[in-house]
DNA sequence: GTCTATATGGGGATAGAC
DNA sequence: GTCTATCCCCATATAGAC
């Protein structure tokens, strides 16, 4: 029943490959070498290596902002006439990314270097699906906040995905500095503390209307 | 006097490229040609591809750092026995970026990138030079804000540099994600959003040591 | 220091047998 | 669908003349 394909094997194995040397760097000839298939057949089953890394990528990205959907769905719901805090807006954005990270790393560490790929048709892959889910987040956070400016809102939203992509990308680098205690497969820890961190920056006082920090 | 060498032509082509293109999509040929110089120059000058690229690093990482560092012993200087404000922390780290940034994109856009890079050596570079300044930052900031647990504080360091990291490599997307409302060339509404931003998810509260959000 | 010519290897893609 | 053999291109690096 299970029956994995070699397209199967060829999206596993190419994922993994990205995501551990890059995507350059990973010829399609290591990817069936490890895939134990032939050479011939990435471009059977995917016309080229470009239409390989599309279905990585494809494969992933729509589950992932469909649960996200989900999530911050129910809370709508959930919220009736008021509006959904923060604090569960953020849940709905990371928790399942997080989630998705902890059950295999390799496509979001691959893809969190994607994102800032100069390769204009990568690139847009990814910013296409990030928008909707930006906006309907934007949505829901100027109910939660309406006190901060559309301007600051969109800048801490930035600021926000870097929290997030970055967890993503170099969590390797704070387990070995902080010696281990702070550990990615702590998933409440990670998902409470990029919640915290990143609701108390989104509801700082607007810089617009206060005194500068000097 | 201001003799521009071939090594400099060198180095500039190769960090312009480098962010325009991508390190591994950029031949030394592509650079050569640019540069106006013979394919040779590459390793007569710097021996290898891979020389270059630790040329083109070298080159911006020390100044940076040691901005960062005049700033922060200014203003410890300046507080005498008193902590430094995180908000003055946060402008050590993030101001001789920003600027860096605005005078020439190229090098905080590929460093961006390589910070998260798979390939262990170069990664290595950019880790090393930042445990110095996170060590310091960490000091500081554990002096300004006491009462945060090592552990959160040490993810929130990470969370700071993620939303950092993301201005410089992905601010074109926000801008036309904005309508172009959010503008990196406003850098003192950047440099003060990143603080406030940043700054305010440093003192939320403890996730430790209160209820947990749901 | 500059430059051309070249050595050497690896890459993506495909033709065509099975 | 699977696989081998091969085409053709482009990469880095270097030898050696100037």
């Amino acid at each position: 029943m299970t029956e994995i394909t070699t397209k199967d094997r060829l999206l596993d194995t190419a994922e993994r490959l990205f995501a551990e040397k890059g995507v350059k760097e990973t010829s399609v000839r290591d990817i069936t070498k490890a895939a134990r298939t032939h050479l011939a057949s990435v471009n059977y089953h995917f016309r080229s290596k470009n239409g390989l890394i599309r279905g990585v990528i494809a494969r992933r990205i729509k589950p992932l902002n469909k649960r996200r959907f989900e999530l911050l769905d129910s809370y709508i719901a959930e919220a009736g006439d008021k509006p959904v805090t923060v604090e569960r807006i953020l849940r709905a954005l990371i928790a399942p990314s997080i989630e998705l990270y902890l059950e295999n790393p390799h496509f979001l560490s691959f893809a969190g270097r994607m994102i800032s790929t100069p390769d204009k048709q990568l690139h847009r892959i990814f910013a296409s699906q990030m928008d909707e889910v930006f906006s309907r987040i934007k949505d829901q956070l100027m109910l939660a906040i309406p006190d901060i400016p559309e301007t600051e809102l969109m800048w801490r939203i930035h600021f926000t995905t870097g929290a997030i992509i970055h967890t993503w990308t170099n969590n390797a680098d704070l387990e070995i500095r902080s010696g281990g205690i702070c550990k990615i497969k702590d998933k409440e820890a990670v998902i409470n503390e990029l919640i915290a961190f990143c609701g108390s920056g989104l509801r700082a006082g607007s810089q617009k209307s206060s005194t500068q920090i000097e």
